[in-house]
DNA sequence: TTTGTTGTAACCTTTTTGATTACAACGTTA
DNA sequence: TAACGTTGTAATCAAAAAGGTTACAACAAA
């Protein structure tokens, strides 16, 4: 089991956003044939990021650019945008029981453990900003 | 989107056999009782523990035991056993765009970072352990 | 042999993801 | 202002996966 690939594609989005802004118009369609999804996919991915308040969409004249600083948005800003996880990573079976001493105490004893977990994770993403990604892009290139 | 609770049903699991093991006979039916699942998902927990070197499961006579001291069981452990993430926690859009520059770097500039934010969160639960656990269980009873 | 349990296949339901269609609303431009 | 291309969004669909459940053969012990 994986997480939703909505995280990967809204990097993507960006990243396409930033790259091509400058010279093109960057509608949904055009960032769909780079990521490869559909572009109602891309509309709503696009959505999340203006919620967001990273992206500015042209609705009518059509077109996304970039209102945000990209050192000012690191992976775990895209991350939380594109809501693929709410809340909670891991997840617990319903209503263990509290008759028993294990069942009544399993969050107790597990709940901050596993937040632990996901902080460091989301604390890993925070490092990294799209700024370095965008640094990194031409080099592999 | 949450992970799997195969993870959380396998170190309720767990739990339960350790607190249980010496006074009872630990069916399959007697956890799912404390978890509140169905006997057959414990059963196939029991296969994947079993798989892992953790538990033994008498087949017949019926009742599982732990065969590995629970300082050498970390949730990692038990969260690789249980299988609910196999290989990359990331889920990325199949086939991005070879000919576009984003489509055809986005691998080689996130790969590595989400690698790490993936690795961050392992280790994290590689230092807890089930002995750890039950440290924490009578105190918060 | 009887009883209770495990091991496992098979099937079903529910949920969720992403794909897709459809279309009204909107902005620009001719 | 009319035409055009695009966005915003709802509705629907198919596919995948998770967990629930039934069923039953294999097995161990009394």
């Amino acid at each position: 089991m994986q997480l939703s690939s909505r995280f990967t594609v809204a990097v993507h989005t960006l990243l396409v956003i930033h790259v091509f802004g400058k010279t093109e118009k960057v509608t949904s369609e055009f960032i769909a044939a780079s990521v490869n999804v559909n572009p109602v996919v891309i509309r709503r991915t696009l959505q999340s990021l203006k919620a967001a308040g990273m992206v500015g969409v042209k609705a009518g004249s059509g077109g996304a650019s970039i209102v945000k600083d990209l050192h000012d948005i690191s992976l775990l800003d895209v991350y939380r945008a594109a809501g693929c996880v709410e809340g909670e990573l891991f997840h617990f079976h319903e209503t263990p029981n509290p008759d028993c001493p294990v069942g009544h105490n399993i969050h107790a004893v597990l709940d901050a453990h596993l937040a632990d977990a996901q902080a460091a994770m989301e604390n890993e993403l925070k490092k990294v900003t799209l700024a370095d990604l965008v640094a990194e892009l031409p080099a592999k290139a």
